[in-house]
DNA sequence: GGTTGAGTACTCGGATAGAAGTTGTCCGAGTCAGTCCGG
DNA sequence: CCGGACTGACTCGGACAACTTCTATCCGAGTACTCAACC
């Protein structure tokens, strides 16, 4: 199992989006995180797409979000980037062989599905309590209350 | 995120090798479930490494576990198939850009990896909770108590 | 001086190559069961 | 009839291609600002 890459510059530009009053354009966030531009633009079109985000154009366009930071969960933004599709797809393995089952008989989920369904439940739950504002508490804490001061003041200046 | 295919695979054929008395040969699993023999092998083999299930050589030989199915949990299988390291990877993305980190204020993993280990970690604590034993006996209540009789029958017979 | 128009620079968005991981397949090394021969 | 060695076939294990997905990049469409000319 392996979590898209761009699921960590997703949150953290989302950290980054919500410390600034105006859009940020892409070339912004990548230059602040230190990662290629192009791709990065990749994922934020994601965020876009999924409504998490709003794009405007232009010169001082850029991405702002679409609602406040405290109501946009950590779990949206990790689907939006890597898909809400779950990991674990049931391939219906019960059909096949000579002990296959009749289709009649598959209608609820076998019990790895269900499994399998449950741990991703948890995972998505974990995911779904914890917003972007949570986040970047946290981040602020950690740095002793001088990390949002300093994303505020560089995303302000240097444009 | 996608989890790997062989997962689901690698459970079913351990339910499986947990209705039978000697050893299975990867052969008779694929043939049981209606996938590729030489690919199945495949992640048998990660089953052997991880030392889940102990391989015998020889006409008579497969595989076959290594202590009660009560006490391999869904997690070992999967981690055994589909590789222990979890699927967030933090690429340290604070300590790059102008407002990178110093060294030494990384020791703690930020927030936002924090978060994705929490919800990790809820994952593993949910598949960690279900044996294959368990798995056995919820599909057996599924099939009101013929399926793991049939399967017991089918790998006795048809050598 | 105010207004209007074109020009320009900057933004996002999707279409396009390259790398990596997963999927699928094959053949060789090792081992046990059955068999054959000799006693 | 019994014991031992041999042949044979069956097993796993790792090495080898094909495909899908992820990673990375580029160029075109659209918009707001700037500046100059005109009224």
């Amino acid at each position: 199992m392996k979590l898209s890459n761009g699921v960590e510059w997703g949150l953290h530009c989302c950290v980054s989006i919500s410390q600034s009053d105006g859009p940020v354009s892409a070339a912004r966030l990548a230059e602040l995180h230190g990662v290629p531009p192009s791709y990065l633009a990749k994922h934020l079109q994601a965020l876009s797409r999924a409504g998490i985000v709003r794009s405007t154009p232009g010169p001082v366009g850029g991405y702002a979000f679409t609602r406040p930071a405290a109501e946009v969960s950590v779990l949206q933004v990790v689907q939006a980037v890597d898909g809400p599709e779950p990991a674990f797809r049931c391939t219906e393995i019960r059909r096949r062989g000579p002990l296959a089952l009749s289709p009649e008989r598959c209608e609820k989920p076998c019990a790895v599905s269900r499994a399998m369904a449950t741990a991703e439940t948890a995972w998505r739950e974990a995911l779904a309590g914890i917003s972007v504002a949570d986040l970047a508490g946290r981040i602020d804490q950690d740095s002793s209350g001088t990390a949002m001061r300093d994303l505020r003041s560089w995303l302000a200046g240097a444009p």
